[in-house]
DNA sequence: TGAGCCATACCAAAAGGTCGGTATGTTTTT
DNA sequence: AAAAACATACCGACCTTTTGGTATGGCTCA
C-alpha cells in the first residue's frame, strides 16, 4: 500500500500532543500556540487548519487524549478489579505515584481553572469526570453484588466522593510534593476503603 | 494623632480586592493587570507602586486576603468545635455553601494552576494549606483528648486526608455546580466523619 | 486541475512593565 | 517659624513583546 508522505492525522495528533505537554505545565491560559507549534515543529498554519480556535484545540484534547490516558490509568484497571484488596493496592499506587503534569492532575487543574468560567471545556472536563465516576460506581455495584463491599454503600454517593478525594490529593500533592505528604494521602486512603468492606 | 489625607493603605487594599476578584474569576494567567487597576478605579503606576511586579501583587493577595478568608470560613470555627456533632454541621454547611470564586475555590483552582509552576506562589499558598490542615489536626487532638474521636486517629496524617477531600469537593463542584453533586459530597462526608467517632 | 494540507507573512489587541512628572506630606536646616 | 530638602504616593503616556487569529499562496496528491 502506498503512503502518503504526510498523513493529516499525524499532525493533527502531533499538535494535540504538543498542546498536551504544555496545557500540562502551564493550564490553559498560561499555554502559548506558539510554543505548541513549536514543540510539534509544525507552524499556525497547521494548528488552525485542524482546529478552529485555542478552545476547540483544548476541548479536543481533553476528549481525545486526557480521556485516553484516564482510560489507561483509572478506567481499565478498574474494571478487571474483583476484590478489595486489589483496589487497594491500585489506589496505592496512582495516590503514592501522583505528579504534577500527569493525567489525573492535569484533569483537576483545567477543571479548577477554566470550568467555571468557559462552558465548552467544562462539558469536555465533566464527560472525563463521568466516566471516571461510572467506573467507580460500577466497580461498587459489582463489588456488592459479590459481597465484597458491603450493601449499604451508595454507588453514585460513593464514586463522587472518591473522585473529589483523588482529585484533592492530586491538587494538595502540587504544592507541597514531599514523599511524606504522598504516603499520609496513601495511609488514610486505606482506612478510608476499609469503611467500604463488608462487616 | 494627625492623619494624613490619603491613605496609602486604603489604596494598597482597594487594589488587592480588585485583584482578589479577578484571580477568582479568571485564575492567575487570566487576570490582566488593566482589568485589575480599572476594577480597583486606579492606574497602573498606583499598582506598580505598592508591588514589585504580578506575581508579588498574587503571592500578597493570597497571603493577606485569602488567608484572611480561609481564616473566617475555616480556621476559627473549627477552633471553637468541641464535638463531632458540630464538626459535622460545620463540614455540612462548608460543602454545601462551596461555589466557584469563593475562598477555598479559589485556593485549590490557584494552587492547582500556579503551584508546580511557581515556588513563590507556592509557597503563599502551601501556607494558607498549612494553617488549615494544622486546625484539623489541633480538633483531632482536642476530640481525643476529650474521648469523642477515637484513639487510633492519627491527627496529621487525617488532617492532610480532610484538607485533600475538601480541596477535591471545591473542584469537582466547580465542573458541575448541580445542587445534586454537594448533596452527594455532603451526605458522604457525613459518613466519613462518622469513622472519626469513638465506638 | 482541483481540493486538501500546511507554511509564510502579517495584524490588531492585549500583555506586563518602565519612566518622567507632580502633588502632597515630612524632616531638616537656618 | 520659614525655607529648603527629602520622601512618599500616584498618574498617565509610552515601550516592547507576545497574544490569538487571519489572509494568501504554494505544494502534494488524486
Amino acid at each position: 500500500m502506498k503512503q502518503r508522505k504526510k498523513q493529516p492525522v499525524l499532525t493533527r495528533k502531533a499538535i494535540l500532543a504538543a498542546a498536551g505537554v504544555e496545557f500540562s505545565r502551564h493550564g490553559y491560559s498560561g499555554s502559548g500556540l506558539i510554543p505548541i507549534v513549536e514543540r510539534a515543529e509544525l507552524t499556525k498554519g497547521a494548528l488552525f487548519h485542524h482546529f478552529q480556535d485555542k478552545r476547540a484545540l483544548a476541548a479536543a484534547w481533553i476528549s481525545e487524549e486526557l480521556a485516553a490516558a484516564m482510560q489507561i490509568l483509572w478506567i481499565g484497571p478498574l474494571e478487571n478489579i474483583s476484590s478489595l484488596d486489589s483496589l487497594r493496592a491500585l489506589c496505592r499506587t496512582r495516590c503514592l505515584e501522583v505528579r504534577p503534569g500527569d493525567a489525573t492532575s492535569t484533569l483537576v487543574a483545567l477543571a479548577a481553572e477554566t470550568a467555571a468560567a468557559d462552558a465548552v471545556l467544562a462539558a469536555a472536563l465533566e464527560s472525563v469526570f463521568t466516566a471516571w465516576r461510572t467506573a467507580i460506581s460500577g466497580l461498587i455495584e459489582r463489588g456488592k453484588s459479590a459481597s465484597w463491599i458491603h450493601r449499604s454503600i451508595q454507588p453514585a454517593t460513593e464514586a463522587e466522593f472518591f473522585v473529589s478525594l483523588f482529585s484533592g490529593f492530586a491538587v494538595t500533592t502540587q504544592c507541597s510534593p514531599d514523599e511524606a505528604a504522598r504516603r499520609n494521602c496513601a495511609t488514610a486512603l486505606e482506612a478510608y476503603l476499609e469503611t467500604l468492606r463488608t462487616h
